[in-house]
DNA sequence: TAGGCCATCTGGTCCT
DNA sequence: AGGACCAGATGGCCTA
């Protein structure tokens, strides 16, 4: 499969639509219209008589029939499953590419993979509020503490680690995780992020490594 | 060629 | 009953 078909189809989908024109050419199951159950009437156009001869053997086919149509159900059902399923992970696909988006990156690096997207913005989320944290500790005086994370939309420029800009804040934080950096202090949140994106520019493997390694996260 | 990543299908389970 | 969600299976594509 199929990557270039599914692109298309991503086009031609629309959310809660069950059945998409470009769907059958997917999968080898053609996509079904409920219209179709129907068609396929028990006993219809055999041109049999109740009572004949020919009646047990139609009686047989009937039987048939019906355990054709139950067939049919099942399959329909089954397609309409289907495209929901594919559906729902078009929108989870949206979402995390949403996610990318406002993760800090370089455009020659290579789309982060789905663990990566996550481990990384968990980090990043960690990262930002570490950084308010020690903005906060450093300020004097009696304002009140702000708030972990910025609930308010920030700019939507590009961002980038370096310029520590997001295009939206996260709407949660990383509370409930473990300690997922070694840093300690705002220069190691700092020193990690540039590390981080040192290594985005150098290798991918390297990247993984930095990013993707269990202390972290 | 092995391994990673991905899209899709599928059956089961839970919820409304 | 039907839809949402989930996890396992499968097969294709890509890269080291």
């Amino acid at each position: 499969m199929v990557k270039s078909e599914y692109r298309e189809e991503e086009d031609l989908l629309s959310p809660g639509s069950d059945c998409s024109g470009s769907s059958s050419s997917l999968s080898p199951q053609t996509c079904s219209s409920d219209d179709e159950l129907l068609v396929l009437q028990p006993g219809q156009g055999d041109g049999n008589t109740p009572g004949s001869k020919k009646s047990r053997r139609s009686r047989a086919k009937t039987t048939n029939k019906n355990g054709e149509q139950v067939t049919i159900i099942k399959k329909t059902r089954r397609v309409k499953a289907n495209n929901r399923e594919r559906n729902r992970m078009h929108n989870l696909n949206s979402a995390l590419d949403s996610l990318r988006e406002v993760l800090p990156a370089f455009p020659e690096d290579a789309k982060l993979t789905k663990i990566e997207t996550l481990r990384f913005a968990h980090n990043y989320i960690w990262a930002l509020s570490e950084t308010l944290r020690m903005a906060d500790q450093l300020q004097v005086g009696s304002q009140p503490p702000a708030p972990l994370l910025n609930r308010e939309p920030l700019s939507p420029a590009s961002p980038s680690a370096s310029s520590w800009s997001c295009t939206s804040s996260p709407a949660s934080s990383c509370d409930t995780l473990s300690p997922c950096s070694p840093a300690s202090s705002s220069s190691d949140i700092m020193e990690y992020w540039q590390s981080s994106n040192h290594h985005l520019h150098l290798e991918r493997s390297q990247h993984h490594h930095l990013i993707m390694s269990g202390g972290f996260m």
